[in-house]
DNA sequence: GAAATAATAAACCAATCGGTTTATATTTGT
DNA sequence: ACAAATATAAACCGATTGGTTTATTATTTC
């Protein structure tokens, strides 16, 4: 069972993630945890150590979302090519209607993290890591299967991929046009149809 | 002739531009500052209303080195075709060697700035615009003088691959991989030598 | 139901935040 | 050389930062 310590923990973590992945950690303040937990500083330091620990684990908690909905999506299609196709529609309208509010936790970590949170940049980059891993199997089944061609560099074509799928995001975002990703969605789709495919 | 106070100024907003690229709005300090100037808040203040403006001015002063440097490229080609390669050979190894400490202070501000820092926000939407509206009168051109097929549509492959540019970026960087960032650049002219040209 | 454990609120801490003010130097134009 | 304008250092402001402590209240566990 769940001690009364892991619903507090639990519930601290899924209300400050959305804070942390809008404002951004340094932004984001032990009071803006407080508010939005409706917790006092005891409640919340008997159950983490400092707010690196709630940062952490807020990302870890996104990310973990992301992961599991894209399992989900990619579980359910049998070829490469439709497995692919689930990644490209999980991300269509991403920048409008996140898993997480305020975006995707990979890219907005990575930038806030990469020069000065070496704690929670290792995390990020686990997560491109995973992400990126398994963009790459999915391409490589495909390429064993003889469902793509034989040229097809699995590696380099996942890179590709989560290049664009990263790059179109922060654009939209900037943008507030979520036509610029889902445009770039389509790009895709169409490479893999005319370029992958056997 | 430059004043004292252009001076002074001036001096401000270069030294703070990669203080403000590295580590962020929300996490540069005025003191961080105070530090890299040499100037107490007296001299700062005197020249700046706030800490926004400063960061505003630093951004359009990292923005700025960064469009003319690609400018000056870009300038010395002729052909579609060698502009765009200027523009690839330009990111090399660019999260290595950012021209402002930091990294490309685009996608920083963007991630930072698109859900709290408005006034930042709309100079790194201005910058988006120019970035790629530069990049599509190239491909226009090509175009237009039959260099390239007729196909092509500008906006769509300037903003694939100023995606692939900035989502390989984060990637490098996050890895503390430059090679990620220079095989995308790879691929990318490989697919203008072979979808482009006619 | 009593003892042990965990959760909580609220006062408190030193340090730092962005920003202001004041009084003194230093340039500048004439 | 002198007056006006500018630049500067440093003390100071209230608010907020992340974090601690203490005393009280719930909740488990046996």
């Amino acid at each position: 069972m769940f001690s009364k310590s892991d619903i507090t923990r639990q519930s601290i973590i899924e209300k400050s993630a959305p804070i942390f992945n809008t404002k951004g950690y340094s932004a984001t303040s032990m009071n803006d945890i407080l508010l939005a937990t409706g917790l006092t500083k005891g409640g919340v330091y008997g159950n983490f150590e400092s707010k690196d620990e709630i940062a952490i684990e807020a990302f870890e908690h996104s990310i973990g979302k992301l992961l599991e909905a894209l399992r989900f999506k990619i579980k359910k299609e049998n070829t490469a090519k439709d497995k692919l196709f689930a990644i490209l529609s999980f991300y269509k309208n991403y920048s409008l209607t996140p898993l997480t509010e305020g975006g995707c936790p990979l890219l907005n970590t990575a930038i806030e993290a990469d020069d000065n949170l070496p704690f929670l940049k290792i995390k990020a980059q686990n997560a491109l890591t995973e992400l990126l891993s398994g963009l790459e199997m999915i391409i490589q089944k495909g390429v064993q299967t003889n469902e793509f061609k034989a040229e097809i560099e699995p590696n380099k074509e996942a890179t590709l991929i989560f290049s664009v799928i990263q790059g179109g995001l922060m654009m939209s975002k900037l943008s507030d046009n979520p036509k610029i990703l889902n445009s770039l969605l389509d790009s895709l789709k169409t490479t893999i149809t005319l370029q992958y495919l056997n």
